[in-house]
RNA sequence: UGAUCCAUGGUGUAAUUGGCAACACAUCGGUUUUUGGUACCGACAUUCUAGGUUCGAGUCCUAGUGGAUCAACCA
């Protein structure tokens, strides 16, 4: 009675299975993840994180974290221990310790000396232009370089030279013999070791020549003999570069992958635009709650299993896409609304006084978590003068409006019944104050006065109640795609509402008392949390509660 | 005027590999509710086009069409 159940396999997994089935590499499975670290980590990086590890958990395998830093003018050790950091806070383990490609780079050097020893690389001393002049176009073929048939004795004493820093920046190349007229842009002879007297953030001064990225990545995979080296759709293109390697170095045989990576609607994934939103002063740094960062979204409150669950769900495929940010959303909803602690907090104060309640102030009881009854309660303070949302209260509703207004009755959550009695306008007829009666049998738990009440109200006591601030995160953009419009900065899109602070909101009590970690719903209003950066009370706005009101104004 | 990859609802992925197009998000409508939240129910597709093979095609073949990618001493 073993029903199989048939489970939907993306198409790496097909591979990944027909290897296992098949005793490729004796069933072992073994993935990395290779950022570069020039950069905080981002969605799209998080895609490829949860795509790497999580294949190889299921199959048994592991996932090296390596930093692919072969360029040691754009990368720095702050990016490798923020990039360390996110990962362990999305939830993943890294096999060993984390690998670096600059540890190889000895044994890459030894790589290049065999490919010139063969007849399969040489010193090209032309420059940058004169190479790009020869390479021909994507419709063209290349031409060979005057240099390419250059005796391999001169291009061992040559490439040595640049290892010992007798060349200047740029004088001289190493350059892979491929192919000058093939169609793929990338064989025709491509650059594979470049001169840069440059400080390397690990390697400090040893080395004043660096690996280019297709003669470092690959070659790492195979040091670290990984089976399967899952990469981005825009890698296509290096596959025949990367197994062209492997053949004329007899390494271990590591398979490209390619996937389309993930774009998210009103999210940017390019780095080199991040850092400019970051230098610019658009934002206040690579964890502004508004980026697309890990660090961002962590700051914002968006947990790390949403964002794992929103991977998953996304799924696998090589088509191009453009997720709805709606989707990652929903996802971060339905974590926060099964683990966060509800509490009360008028976000836009106006005073309400209960004319018929004279016991002072009382303590009410309220759930922290009403899907959850283990969560326990905790106790609210309420008298006869409180704080309701000013939006909850009109003169002249509409009619399906179920909240306060002359004569309307509602429910204040956990506690009573009222009925609005009278309420006081300034000169230019803006309401100052709301008078109401209280039903003494109408308590919350123990409501014997059989009055029906329509809306539910979320309130706050006037003077137990604590002035907090409130960051209200919005979309950094106000289009989907900024970054696909051509003639347009993204800064064009740069929404000037994405944070509002709010010096001006009451809560109760308790969030003097919240961690950093806890994440609340501000009931009725959406779900925030504590700003880890921030001294004071400082409350980040995660996203909101679904608002079908909304909608219909 | 090259090469490579891709094409299924508004969005993203499925379809046990040739057998009733499914799931999620979004949208719209409804039920429940001391959060206009949650939960629950319902609605929402001629599988890019045209031919072909077949009893049968989203799936295979042919030709189109559309999109993406490739010419850094970046990764």
């Amino acid at each position: 009675m073993t029903e199989e159940k048939y489970k939907a396999l993306n198409f790496i997994e097909q591979i990944l299975e027909e290897d296992l089935e098949s005793g490729k590499h004796q069933g072992r499975v073994h993935t990395r993840f290779p950022p570069e670290p020039n950069g905080y980590l981002h969605i799209g990086h998080t895609k490829a994180i949860c795509v790497n590890f999580e294949l190889a958990k299921k199959y048994g395998g592991k996932t090296n974290l390596r930093f692919d830093d072969t360029n040691p003018t754009t990368e720095d050790t702050e990016y490798v221990e923020a990039i360390k950091r996110d990962i362990e806070w999305l939830g993943f383990e890294w096999n060993d310790e984390p690998y670096f490609a600059s540890d190889y780079f000895p044994q890459l050097y030894k790589f290049a000396v065999k490919l010139i020893e063969d007849g399969n690389a040489y010193v090209d001393p032309s420059s940058a232009e004169e190479i790009a002049a020869l390479k021909g176009t994507p419709t063209e073929p290349g031409k060979n370089s005057p240099y390419r048939d250059r005796p391999i004795a001169e291009n061992l004493q040559l490439f040595a030279e640049m290892k010992e820093g007798k060349h200047a920046d740029g004088a001289m190349v190493l350059r892979a013999k491929v192919d000058m007229t093939s169609p793929n842009m990338h064989m025709r002879d491509p650059v594979i070791y470049r001169i840069k007297h440059a400080h390397h953030h690990r390697t400090g001064d040893t080395w004043c020549i660096y690996p280019m990225y297709d003669f470092a990545h690959g070659q790492s995979d195979s040091i670290e003999e990984i089976t399967h080296s899952l990469c981005s759709l825009e890698f296509i293109h290096h596959r025949a570069l990367y197994n062209w390697f492997i053949e004329k170095l007899g390494i271990f045989p590591s398979r490209q992958i390619e996937f389309a990576r993930m774009n998210v609607s009103y999210m940017i994934t390019s780095k080199r635009k991040l850092l400019k939103l970051v230098n610019d002063g658009f934002v206040t740094g690579w964890d502004d709650p508004r980026m697309p960062t890990v660090s961002g979204m962590r700051r914002k409150g968006y947990p790390a299993s949403a964002i794992r669950t929103f991977c998953d769900k996304v799924g696998v495929a090589k088509r191009d896409n453009l997720i709805e940010v709606e989707l990652l959303e929903s996802c971060v909803r339905e974590d926060l609304n099964a683990i966060s602690t509800r509490v009360m907090v008028v976000t836009d104060p106006i005073k309400l006084t209960i004319t018929n309640f004279d016991q002072g102030t009382i303590l009410l009881p309220a759930d922290n978590n009403p899907e959850d009854e283990a969560a326990g309660k905790r106790e609210v303070p309420f008298s006869s003068e409180i704080f309701i949302e000013r939006d909850d209260f009109m003169i002249d509703p509409p009619k399906k409006y179920f909240r306060l207004g002359p004569d309307r009755t509602v429910r204040l959550k956990n506690a009573f019944i009222i009925t609005c009695t009278d309420y006081q306008t300034d000169a230019d007829g803006n309401v100052t104050e709301i008078m109401a009666t209280y039903y003494p049998d109408s308590k919350s738990g123990s409501d014997t006065s059989g009055v029906k009440a329509k809306g539910t109200l979320h309130w706050v006591d006037a003077k137990e109640s604590l002035p907090i601030a409130i960051h209200e995160i919005g979309r950094l953009f106000t289009d989907p795609t900024p970054a696909s419009h051509e003639d347009k900065e993204i800064t064009e899109f740069f929404n000037d509402e994405s944070l509002i602070i709010n010096d001006n909101a009451r809560a109760e009590p308790y969030l003097a008392s919240v961690k950093y970690d806890e994440h609340l719903q501000f009931m009725r209003k959406g779900y925030y949390i504590l700003d880890e950066n921030a001294d004071g009370l400082v409350f980040n706005k995660t996203v909101n509660l679904k608002d079908s009101w909304a909608k219909k104004k």
